[in-house]
DNA sequence: CTGTTAGCGCTTTCAT
DNA sequence: ATGAAAGCGCTAACAG
């Protein structure tokens, strides 16, 4: 039988609310009782029952992480950042993969629901509002984290991938690149990738950006696409919209005897350890992985405990690492 | 206000008993209460509170997951997997990470006792009696995952790692290597490791093998070591004990103006999707990483039902899979 | 500063 | 097949 609030309450002869003072520090107690009920409380080797206290105070101290899948780099970084947080905050983190699937979306959200977390963060390729709905009908707090909301309705953590579409060709550009491809998943597989995409064309202004889609943007597939693309176009250089992409673009050109950065230029998106992992090291524009987990994981505390924020739309800053591929 | 099993059991005009019956399955209702009261659920929108039927019934249908670190690839493939059967079996997993450390491991065994999860599945690289002490103290079922526990004395899934170094020798020596160099952690870091190196030196018999010490093991660090080594000992072959440490050795090879495979050959563990982004594809010892979690948390499940299981100690195999660098 | 007393929302006997 | 009622272990008024 596990030693219950009750059990110390007798053996410190006090009432288990003076026991529930102590250990929550809700209210002053007397040195001397405080003290004969720490002594019982480590006597008995008592542990306060979480689930008891769930129900009771209505907060679970756990936070719901939903995520695509924690096997992808960028993601398993992120929720490093995120428990960190939450673990400096006293808060745990039940993490479900959604493999982005909207249906699947849905119904994590409404598990949380169940498990009565204190809020959630949320990371996707493509928000669709039947996932905001199940926000609002569940009522719990959300913070998006890197995650594109166009219509901004949403808590959440980001860079302006906008700009670091621009930044990435502009900086091509100034080394006198002239036929830039860029590679990346299928349109509409991610809103962040196209959002990139849109900031990278609109540098081009006139010129040809070449676009080379490759589905879900999985390394293999990379490989093929890219190949088969620089064999008809001549391209000396190349964004890739994430390191996956980058190395698949570089070991591409590579294996057609081409040489990176002489004959084709290569910078990618993200900076996971990948990129130092490459030869030649990758170019990138990295983007602050932990700190988009950490930093949603904060904010979300601060809306947990109603503390004044400053900006509910939070934009993280890129920028530019300047290695061997370019 | 929430809507509760009360709120149901008033609306479809039984009692609370007969509400939890039919969303449990706990006991036969007749066809057209059981009609009622699914109307009722969905007219309201009522979902159960499992922080209530936790404390009834004391199971949370929660499992905690304790890991060294999960932005590491390899902990990260196996934490899907986990999930993946979890999920399957209808748990969620609280996700914490203890960077190996002793002290905060015994104190995160303390907060899923708290929590009040039905059981852990437990990584970590060196255990100790502490943490088997917190296992006893907490009364919690515990599965050892790709971590090896001398005394066998808690449930565990793990391959052979004597049997995987001597494999990775064996295939050197075949190839008619003569010089082979061990690029791993330093002695006591992880016992997984120091297992393999055992296994290596069983298989070399009297001849030498070259240990090449990288601290916890990271790639700068190997980067630099494998390349001290190599300037002073003339190596043609080297094992590594993860992926990260291959492709260390692979460039501190290359960076030195030799050529992997001719010059030296190299096979790493683990086999992450770094192994094919290396040029050449790096030839490895493969572990089945998110078999790891996932036969875990299987065999979680069977403990937590009692269903028979046939071996506590569960040994996957790995495989040699043949690259270009060797 | 401390004790008493309701619940929190559900599961689970025990009756009927 | 269904209902009544007693908790599960804790927090949070409310008294005093």
């Amino acid at each position: 039988m596990p030693v219950t609030i009750y059990d110390v309450a007798r053996e410190a002869k006090v009432s288990m609310a003076t026991v529930s003072r102590v250990i929550n520090g809700t209210a002053v107690v007397k040195d001397d009782t405080k003290k004969r009920v720490l002594d019982a409380i480590s006597r008995l080797g008592y542990r306060p029952n979480a689930v008891a206290r769930g129900l009771a105070s209505k907060r679970t101290r756990t936070i719901g992480v939903i995520v695509p899948d924690v096997s992808a780099a960028f993601v398993a970084e992120m929720v490093r950042g995120i428990e960190d947080i939450a673990n400096m905050y006293d808060y745990n983190i039940i993490l479900v993969n959604s493999d982005a699937q909207v249906e699947r979306e849905v119904s994590l959200v409404g598990t949380m629901w169940e498990k009565q977390v204190d809020g959630i963060i949320y990371m996707t390729n493509v928000l669709s509002s039947q996932e905001i709905d199940a926000f609002e009908e569940a009522q719990i707090p959300v913070v998006l984290c890197a995650t594109e909301d166009p219509e901004r309705r949403i808590p959440s953590v980001n860079i302006d991938n906008y700009r670091a579409g621009r930044d990435a060709v502009h900086f091509l550009l100034e080394k006198s690149c002239k036929r830039i491809g860029f590679v990346t998943t299928d349109e509409g597989e991610s809103v962040v990738a196209d959002r990139r995409l849109q900031g990278a064309r609109n540098r081009m202004r006139d010129m040809d950006l070449h676009v080379i889609r490759t589905g879900k943007g999985r390394y293999e597939v990379a490989l093929s696409k890219v190949r088969e693309y620089i064999e008809s176009q001549e391209l000396d250089a190349i964004v890739a919209a994430s390191d996956e992409l980058g190395l698949a673009a570089i070991h591409a050109i590579q294996d057609m005897g081409k040489r990176v950065p002489e004959d084709v230029k290569v910078i990618a998106f993200d900076n996971t350890r990948l990129a130092t992992m490459v030869r030649p090291e990758m170019t990138v524009i990295a983007q602050p992985m932990y700190d988009f987990g950490a930093v949603s994981m904060r904010l979300l505390t601060k809306l947990l405990q109603d503390e004044p924020v400053e900006n509910y739309s939070v934009t993280l800053l890129h920028n530019i690492v300047e290695r061997q591929s370019t």
